[in-house]
DNA sequence: CCATGTTCTTTGCTTTTTGCATCTATGTCA
DNA sequence: TGACATAGATGCAAAAAGCAAAGAACATGG
């Protein structure tokens, strides 16, 4: 039992209690703009209503804050396995009629595909930029989740995890201008996928795309799966 | 009272209690290199050992956490009103003997000067390299800020924070190199410091270091005091 | 079975940015 | 007043990024 190892604290200097929270922010591109995923709530505050998926950390069941994000993510999206960073925490007395609060928000990515199943059973995707109706601050998490992810776009792998592999590069460029919102030159995309060096061909072309030349399919290189790579030069605007 | 206006969580639901803490990992330069603040601890576990300011969030008193941290940094350090930014939470039932925790980490950079009150009253300044002995896992959160922090120098105004001003350009340069650990070519770094854009030159030039030309003397632009400037491509190496 | 269209991929420039050496400016001090 | 030291600017060389266009590889239709 985890209590009997727990050392006693003073009673006189125990904090007042509070909720401690997930939150997560499930990114993905469908038709070419980015989406987060939202689910309704089972329970007051809110009960019905769209919002993260979330929850409060169960300390029997959750190792740490990441594994409690992943626990959700899979009882609520199920989704395993995905790229998940940390963003940042949203804390304060004013964020949750209940009381003091904590949210731990975390960013994933995952390419459309993997949300097929989910999305059958009542999950929910909305754009980025349609935040109206969101309950406690989840607006502000999304659209920092949001800058986030837009702002690592330029220097760094992260996109690649909104593509289902095997991809083309075309396909994987088509994402980065989604997030950039600009299109990127394709000598100098191509340029800053071999420095970053996280792709590997995989074998075999594809060709169902038609009467041209087929293109190479690559995937992410295993080792970066959780980490990114990263250059100190940004992608700019191109053509 | 607050407490009157808190909304009932039915009991069955309500997940068991978890430790919310604050830790700071307060950046100064001394003798050209990177050391993080310390102090005793004033109770136990650990009592007595040499450990990050931080304490539990305080649910009265704190609006939120980033309020808590500088509460934290205000009775422990003697800070006020510095750069402050929030680094990652940490967390799990393994770090703290009391229970399942979480440590809201947060880093802010200060000139050594601010500081000189603070060290004569037991404040300590350890190298971020000299991790030996430190509770809990604050060697970690030690490492994460350290590794932001430089990390962050090579393409924002970061490391402004840690000059007091107003300040040189040279002077300036040489806490960019302390923080990258390398040279950085001075016509590179001026065009840099440029585009980066938040600096204002300040009326009157120094010259006590000397037999030579005096310098401009510059400060930050208000604008940036919480905000950082930043830019796409990074500073490299020079002579 | 070859010409045509389409997209993928590479190549050869032009333009922009960065790096380096040097030159000038402006003070102190003997 | 001239030697010295560091601040700051300038001009050129090297490197990187952007752009246009050529070449490659396929499907399709005459």
């Amino acid at each position: 039992m985890q209590k009997a190892k727990n050392m006693a604290i003073a009673p006189e200097i125990l904090p007042d209690p509070v909720l401690c929270t997930v939150d997560v922010v499930l990114l993905t591109l469908h038709l070419g703009e980015l989406h987060f995923a939202v689910v309704a709530r089972d329970a007051d505050p809110f009960r019905g209503v769209q919002a993260l998926p979330g929850g409060f950390v169960h300390p029997q069941e959750d190792a740490d804050a990441r594994e409690c994000a992943l626990r959700v993510l899979r009882e609520k999206a199920g989704v395993s396995g995905p790229y998940l960073e940390q963003l940042s925490v949203f804390s304060g007395r004013a964020r949750d009629p209940r009381g003091w609060s904590v949210s731990i928000a975390w960013v994933t990515l995952v390419p459309e595909s993997s949300l097929e199943e989910a999305v059958g059973k009542g999950l929910g995707l909305r754009k980025v930029h349609d935040l109206g109706g969101l309950p406690f601050d989840h607006a502000d998490i999304v659209r920092a989740a949001s800058d986030r992810v837009r702002s690592k776009s330029s220097y760094s792998s992260l996109p690649v995890h909104l593509c289902q592999p095997p991809f083309t590069l075309p396909e994987l460029q088509s994402v980065y201008e989604s997030l950039l919102g600009e299109p990127v030159n394709k000598v100098s995309f191509r340029r800053k996928m071999a420095e970053l060096d996280f792709l590997e061909p995989v074998e075999g072309e594809m060709q169902r795309s038609g009467a041209h030349r087929p293109a190479q399919l690559w995937r992410l290189k295993t080792r970066f799966r959780q980490a990114l790579s990263m250059t100190d030069r940004g992608i700019n605007s191109g053509t």
